[in-house]
DNA sequence: ATGAAAGCGCTAACAG
DNA sequence: CTGTTAGCGCTTTCAT
C-alpha cells in the first residue's frame, strides 16, 4: 500500500488488526500469552504486510544484534588455512539456522611478514555493540586474539584449543588432527605399507606436533619402525617435493602421510618426476581436503567444518542465553577422503 | 570507571566534557561545525572513554546500517566459482576502507539438483533494514536474485554482467573472460605454438561463450585455423581429460587453453599418462588462478578480485550516497599468471 | 489477555 | 558555534 521502501512497522500492524502495538509485540516474541483467535489474526496482518521487526529498534531496546563476527585476514596466497571457504559457508548456515548472521571483519591491510595487530578490528565493532559474540580463528598463531577478546569480556567461541593457555575459559571447538593422521596411517597400513613416512612440518607449531603424534603413535601401535621416515620442512609444494626425494633416497617408503595437502602436491610431484605411479603400491595422504586434493584425487584427511560450525554455534547459543553457560571444549574427529592416490 | 560491559555513551562523554551531547554528536559527524578548542577538548574524552556511538540507535536513527549483505550458497564441493574465498575477503577489505561491514547470508539447505529459491535470504533482512545495500553474485544463474532486488527496489550492485537483461539499470562490474582468453591465447602463441586448442563448456553459457570467442576471436587475428582443435564439455576434471585425449588424436594440438582451472587439472592428467611432458613444447592454461593452480604450478587467467571488490564499493557508494547515483557497468581486464605449464 | 507509558542512544531540526 | 526538543521502532514494566 504504502511506499514500499518503507517498510511496515509495529504500529501498522496493530492498526489494522484492530490491536495495540504490544499486542503485535508479544504476537511474535511470547505468541502464547495471546488468546489463540487474536493471535491468528495479528498473524493473518503480519503476513499480508510482510511485517519484519526493524532489527535497529529492537537491538536498541534488546541489545542484541543476531550478529555474529568473524574476523578474515586480508585476501593472501596459501593461505594457511586452505579450508576457510567451507568453514565460512558452514558458519553461515549454522547460524542461519538458529537466526544469527555472521558479520565479517578484517584486520586492515597487514604489513609483510608482520602479524597483525591482534585485536584489529574487533575494539569498534565491541564498543558500538554491533555483534553480540565473535568466533575467532587462527588461534595457533599465539592465541592473542583470545586473550584480548577475554579482558574486554566480550563473548567468543574459539575454532582452535587454547593450546598456549590452560586456564581459559572460553568454549572451543576443535578437530582432532593427531586422530585424522592415525586414520589415514592405520588405512595406509591395512593397504599393506609397512615403510610409512611423515612428511610434516618444522617444530614449533602445536598444530603439526599434533598431527605428527598420530603418525608416531599409529606407527608404534602396529609395531613399525618410524627412522628414517620421517622429514620436517616449510608448508610449501617445494619443500615437499625435496622431502619427498630426500625420504625416498633414504629410508625408501612406500607410503607417505602429509601435514597438508600442499606437502603432499610436492611428493606427488616427485613420485611424477621419477615415473613412480601412484596408488596401492605407493600411496600419498594429504590433510585438509582441500579443492586442490578433490580436483587432484589426493586421498586426504577431511574436517568436519560443517559439525565444528554447528558445535560453535551451539555453544555460542550457551554464551549468549539466558543463563550464560560455557560449553566448554568438544574435539572432533575428521574422517577421511579416499582417492586414486591410495587405491588406484 | 563503569562496568567495562557497558560502553559509554554520547552522554557520559557530554558530561565529563562538559558541552552537550549534540556537540559531541557533532563532533563526530560534522567535526568543522565545532571551534578547534571544543573540538579537541571532546576528542580527548572519547579518547579517554574509549567511545564508539552505539550502532542500534545510529541505524535507527539514520536508516543506514553500514551493513552489505552477501549472499553464499551453502558449502558444496566443486562449486562453480573457486575464486569466491579470495572475492569475500577482498569485499571485506574494500567494504572496511570505506566504513562498511559485510554481512553473510544464505539461501538455506538446497536440494540436490534443484535452484535456490530465487529470493530466499533477502527478504527478512530487507524488511527489517538489516542491510543497507547487496552485493550480488552468481547473475549468471538466472539472474531472478537482480529482478527481485529490483522489484523491492533494494539497492544493489552486481558482480557480473546483466547478461539476460539488457534494460538492467542496477551498477555491475564484470571481469571481461573474452580478454582474459585472449590474453592467454596470445601467450602461448608468442611461445611459438599454432595449433591451439579450446577445452570449453557445453553451449548455453553466457560466461562460457564469453570465454569461447576470445580465443576465437586471437586465433582469428593470428590468422591461426581452429578447426578440429575445439572441445565442449562438462566442468569436471574428467571430461577434461577425455576431451584433451580426443583432441591429441583428433588436431594433436601442442597447446591447450581451458575455460577453467578444473578442466586444465583434466588435460595435465592426459598429458601426463601419455608422458607428454608439459611446459615450453606442450602448453597449458587454466582460468581463475584458483588455489589449485597456484599449487599445481598451472598458467592461468587470473580475475582482479581485489580490484572488483573496489569498483563494487565505489558503486555501492554511489548508490547509497547522497545523491544516489548509478556507477553503470565497469568491465575489468584480467591478467595472466604464467606459471610452470607454459614456461617448464 | 490486552493496553499505556517509558526509554534504549542517537541525530535532525531548530533555537539561542 | 552550542544547546534544546523530539522521535526513530521496539520491548519492558506496570496497570487494567
Amino acid at each position: 500500500m504504502e511506499n514500499p521502501r518503507a517498510p511496515a512497522t509495529l504500529a501498522d500492524v496493530a492498526a489494522r488488526a484492530g490491536v495495540s502495538r504490544q499486542t503485535v509485540s508479544n504476537a511474535i516474541n511470547s505468541p502464547d500469552l495471546l488468546r489463540s483467535d487474536t493471535l491468528e489474526r495479528v498473524r493473518a496482518v503480519i503476513d499480508e504486510l510482510g511485517y519484519t521487526p526493524n532489527q535497529a529498534a529492537r537491538q536498541l531496546r534488546t541489545r542484541s544484534s543476531r550478529l555474529i563476527g568473524l574476523r578474515l585476514t586480508p585476501p593472501q596466497e596459501f593461505t594457511a588455512n586452505m579450508a576457510m571457504d567451507r568453514f565460512v559457508r558452514s558458519l553461515v548456515e549454522a547460524s542461519r539456522v538458529v537466526g544469527y548472521h555472521v558479520l565479517l571483519l578484517s584486520t586492515g591491510p597487514v604489513a609483510e611478514g608482520s602479524r597483525p595487530e591482534p585485536m584489529a578490528g574487533y575494539d569498534d565493532l565491541l564498543r558500538s555493540t554491533a555483534v553480540d559474540a565473535f568466533v575467532v580463528t587462527d588461534t595457533y598463531l599465539g592465541n592473542q586474539q583470545t586473550v584480548g577478546l577475554a579482558q574486554r569480556r566480550a563473548p567468543f567461541v574459539a575454532f582452535g584449543r587454547p593450546w598456549d593457555d590452560p586456564d581459559a575459559t572460553h568454549p572451543w571447538v576443535d578437530v582432532d588432527g593427531a586422530a585424522g593422521v592415525q586414520v589415514a596411517t592405520d588405512h595406509v597400513r591395512e593397504l599393506g605399507h609397512e615403510r610409512i613416512a611423515w612428511v610434516g612440518w618444522l617444530p614449533g607449531s602445536r598444530l603439526g606436533e599434533d598431527r605428527r603424534g598420530g603418525w608416531h603413535r599409529a606407527m608404534t601401535a602396529h609395531g613399525l619402525s618410524t627412522s628414517g621416515l620421517e622429514a620436517a620442512v616449510e608448508d610449501t609444494v617445494e619443500a615437499g617435493r625435496d622431502a619427498a626425494a630426500e625420504l625416498l633416497d633414504a629410508g625408501g617408503p612406500t607410503a607417505f602421510v602429509c601435514a597438508s595437502d600442499t606437502l603432499a602436491v610436492g611428493v606427488l610431484q616427485t613420485l611424477a618426476e621419477r615415473g613412480l605411479p601412484v596408488g596401492r603400491d605407493l600411496a600419498v595422504v594429504g590433510f585438509d581436503d582441500s579443492q586442490v586434493a578433490q580436483v587432484m584425487g589426493l586421498t586426504s584427511v577431511r574436517q568436519p567444518l560443517e559439525q565444528v560450525a554447528v558445535e560453535l554455534v551451539r555453544a555460542l547459543a550457551g554464551l549468549l542465553g539466558p543463563d550464560g553457560y560455557d560449553a566448554g571444549g568438544a574435539l572432533l574427529t575428521p574422517t577421511l577422503a579416499v582417492r586414486r592416490t591410495t587405491s588406484g
